[in-house]
DNA sequence: TGCAGGGTTTGATCTGCATCAAGGCTCTTG
DNA sequence: CAAGAGCCTTGATGCAGATCAAACCCTGCA
């Protein structure tokens, strides 16, 4: 329904490794033009920071490979993740100069940075841009709250089971087909990372999923592939409603 | 910096009862006639379901006054809320159309609201709508994502603290001064209402609170009239970075 | 005046997860 | 090949907060 979106935008370029070009029939010339003026990518190696909270941020970015994390810390070193981002997901604010979290690529990462000021003015002037930032915003929320619920309420085995249903998903979706013999996929996570998204401890992590191994509910092959033979088994332990996802 | 906001907008009309008509400058007559002719008023009573999970939902609609809650349910009847919506915020999401989460009037409650096929249409038309609604939704992520260190990270204490501090904050904005003597404000929720808020039970709620009364931290008279000696005291409790908020 | 019901407090006990501690696996580097 | 560093697993123990239970307070109403 968007016509025109960020995405599509930062894959203009032949340089950009993912997806096809995608030219918007209804896009004007000269604002692709003066979005390649002010693009320009940037490449992080795994556990590298991108940014640290509180500093001056002068871009805003959307990921183009790999994977990264925004995460908050308390003073005594208390971390919670809070955002996880994945391919085309959006980082920075427009209207915001410095950063409110930690961004830590997990993976080997490319980001496509716009500088935030010509971004913000062709914010004005472009309203497709701020009608499909707003989709994605609004996506992000709905993701938090999903994520409210599991921190707030779920136990230990159930926000383990929703975290690797929530990965296995993304990674379904993003694979031509999976086999039929069940969904197969790689942990993007470590164990403490996975802590700091679910609100535990990593040793609770490792047990949990040692459980579920035992279990039968998943399969490892080494500490990072995992095998899930039922779907549908692994989702009756994440304590959500079985009638699948709203659409729209 | 927003010229023209849905509060803006839907303070325009003389039976609106927060704050003053404010007609922006440089809005377009039409545009505000436009408006006029999608928007309409509903009221509900404390503790009414505006719309249940899952509910056809055709309109969206900002708060006028009184409060209400955004909550999920699990199966089991585990409750998290993952919103809280107070006067000028915004509820319901552009594109979808049914409602994700249950809507409920903790107060008696006023909302302005706009049917959604116009509303959507307008949005096409006058970016500053999209704009505005842009921000606020951004606004909103950052407050789920402070929430989500909350619930993932926080002891009993420091929840209760922090959300003393949260309401106190907002009432104190509200309210022309506070008196010198310290912070004096009611409580909008029940012990439940907190717990479902924090992620506790209403039993965890009332013995933290009592905790802090019998610290001194706060006074109570009655249930629910709270009153906050030394605010920097309870900031002390929250497990937060004391250096304040940072300012855009 | 009594009593019924919703909200709240407080006590006793239980338990899921954190904490503390040790050891294993795998990869890198000298 | 040894030594070290990351990352992960597993065990023993402790504690914060859940659960179960009882009683209190206030308001409305018969």
């Amino acid at each position: 329904m968007a016509h025109h979106d960020l995405q599509a935008v930062s894959q203009q370029c032949g340089d950009c490794p993912i997806r096809h070009r995608a030219v918007c029939s209804r896009c004007e010339a000269d604002e692709l033009a003066r979005l390649e003026q002010i693009k320009y990518y940037r490449s992080y190696e795994a556990g590298q920071t991108v940014i640290w909270s509180g500093d001056r941020m002068d871009f805003v970015a959307s990921v183009v490979t790999g994977i990264a994390t925004l995460t908050q810390t308390m003073e005594d070193g208390r971390r919670q993740m809070v955002g996880l981002l994945l391919p085309s997901d959006f980082v920075g604010r427009p209207g915001r100069a410095t950063a409110a979290y930690d961004v830590t690529a997990t993976t080997d990462l490319v980001m496509c940075c716009f500088r935030k000021k010509p971004f913000e003015e062709m914010m004005q002037t472009t309203p497709h841009v701020a009608q499909r930032l707003l989709e994605m915003t609004l996506d992000e929320l709905d993701a938090a709250r999903e994520w409210m619920l599991l921190l707030g309420r779920k136990t230990a085995r159930e926000k383990i089971a929703s975290l690797l249903a929530i990965i296995a998903r993304r990674d379904a979706a993003l694979k031509p087909k999976s086999a039929k013999g069940g969904i197969v996929f790689d942990l993007p996570l470590t164990r403490e990372e996975m802590a700091d998204y679910l609100g535990l401890t990593l040793e609770t992590v490792s047990r949990q999923i040692s459980a579920l191994k035992r279990d039968g509910v998943i399969t490892l092959e080494g500490k990072r592939h995992v095998i899930v033979p039922d779907f549908d088994r692994l989702m009756e332990q994440t304590g959500d409603d079985s009638d699948g996802g709203y659409l729209n």
